[in-house]
Formats: structure tokens, C-alpha cells, sequence
DNA sequence: TTTGTCAATGGGAGCA
DNA sequence: TGCTCCCATTGACAAA
């Protein structure tokens, strides 16, 4: 059951959940999903600037006549690990960063913005989930004490071993417990219309 | 064929 | 007014 259930903290951590982290931006574990990429360099060293020219260049074209539209741009395994390993460090860039990153990894500074932009909705989808999945635990939880408390209050009713003395909220005189009752719609313990007994 | 991922686009909002 | 951000959405592509 979480503790301090009062305030809700945008950084979680889920009790038995394994993936509470994951999603920070280790670099490696994003990275390892691209196995298979268009422009993936053979040798594995730098990134292919031949290719990204010749997008460029396939872009520019097909920008100026209505020719057929644009392949979609893979990133390398390089150029997605220094992009994470940018983000890991800074989620937003400023102007100057993003040139020199964007120069770095052969890109246009434009691409390198809307990389970080969906870099960051992805992380706030991440975080989203892992609250979502966050409240459906504590509401679970939450289901469960109240079914037990109300066992409890079920229990104390039936017990009846003599009339049990309680304080009322309004008045602080002492009252029979038995005038007790569960709010069918609200589901609390609230008091039934008191009969004055003194006038009995 | 369906589904999931992700680069890219367009529009609205905030700011200097 | 231009820049940047966020957000919703699109479309290409790979994997199931």
C-alpha cells in the first residue's frame, strides 16, 4: 500500500514493479531495439555521410516538384546512441547545442529538434504508463481496505453485546452505537435520525 | 494483413 | 514577429 497517499509525486516508484526505470534514458537499452537499420554503417565507425547527403539531396528534389514522397529517415546505431546520450544529459537543447549536435551526427538541426522533441513525448507517454499502472495498484489496494474495514464495521454491528457507547460528532453526549449506519450512496458510517430518548 | 515504432508535419501557445 | 515548444496526427517501414 503506498504510503503518504496525499500527495502524488511525478516521480514514482512502483512496489514490485521491475521497469520503474527503464524508461529513463539509459542509452544502451533503447538503442539495442534498432538491430536492423537502413542506415546502419557495415563497419560500424562513423556515420555515413554519403547516404544522409543523398537524402538530402532526395528531399531537396522531391520538395521542389511533386515527385513521390520522401523515404522515411532511419538513424544509425551512432547517431541514435549520441542522440540519447545527449538527452541523457540535457532534454532540451539550446540553439547553439543543437547546430553543433546536429553537425556532429551529419543532420539538420531541424532533425535534431524534432528527434528531442519526440524523445520527450516518449518519455512522458513512459511516465504517463507508469503512473496510470501506478493508481490502478492503489486503487486496488484502496478496494481492499475498504471491503475489510467494512467487514470490521459489519462485524462490531453484529456483535451487539450490549449497547456500545460512542460520542457524537455534533453534540459530544454520549450515544448508542447501534443508531450507526453505512450510507448506502456514499458508502460512510453516518448516524440515523436520533430519537430523543430523554423524552421517552 | 495487422500492429507497433518513429521521423516528420502542421497548428496553437508562450515568450522575448 | 520570429523562435521554440508541445501536441495530435500522418505516413513509412519492420516485425509479428
Amino acid at each position: 500500500m503506498p504510503e503518504n497517499s496525499t500527495c502524488l509525486e511525478l516521480t514514482i516508484s512502483i512496489p514490485g514493479s521491475s521497469s520503474s526505470s527503464s524508461f529513463h534514458s539509459s542509452g544502451e537499452g533503447y538503442n539495442m531495439m534498432r538491430e536492423l537499420d537502413i542506415n546502419q554503417v557495415p563497419s560500424g565507425g562513423d556515420i555515413d555521410e554519403e547516404e544522409n547527403m543523398e537524402e538530402l539531396e532526395e528531399e531537396e528534389s522531391s520538395n521542389n516538384n511533386n515527385g513521390p514522397p520522401r523515404k522515411k529517415l532511419r538513424l544509425t546505431k551512432q547517431q541514435s546512441f549520441l542522440l540519447e546520450e545527449s538527452f541523457r544529459h540535457n532534454h532540451t537543447l539550446n540553439p547553439k547545442q543543437k547546430e553543433a549536435l546536429a553537425m556532429q551526427l551529419k543532420l539538420k538541426a531541424r532533425q535534431v529538434e524534432v528527434w528531442f522533441q519526440n524523445r520527450r513525448a516518449r518519455s512522458k507517454l513512459k511516465q504517463t504508463e507508469m503512473e496510470c499502472e501506478y493508481l490502478k495498484r492503489w486503487f486496488g489496494s484502496l478496494t481492499e481496505q475498504n471491503r475489510r474495514l467494512k467487514r470490521e464495521v459489519e462485524e462490531l454491528r453484529a456483535m451487539k453485546v450490549g449497547p456500545p457507547t460512542v460520542l457524537s460528532p455534533h453534540s459530544c453526549q454520549p450515544r448508542s452505537a447501534s443508531t450507526l449506519t453505512m450510507c448506502p450512496h456514499c458508502e460512510r458510517v453516518t448516524t440515523t435520525a436520533v430519537r430523543d430518548e430523554s423524552k421517552i
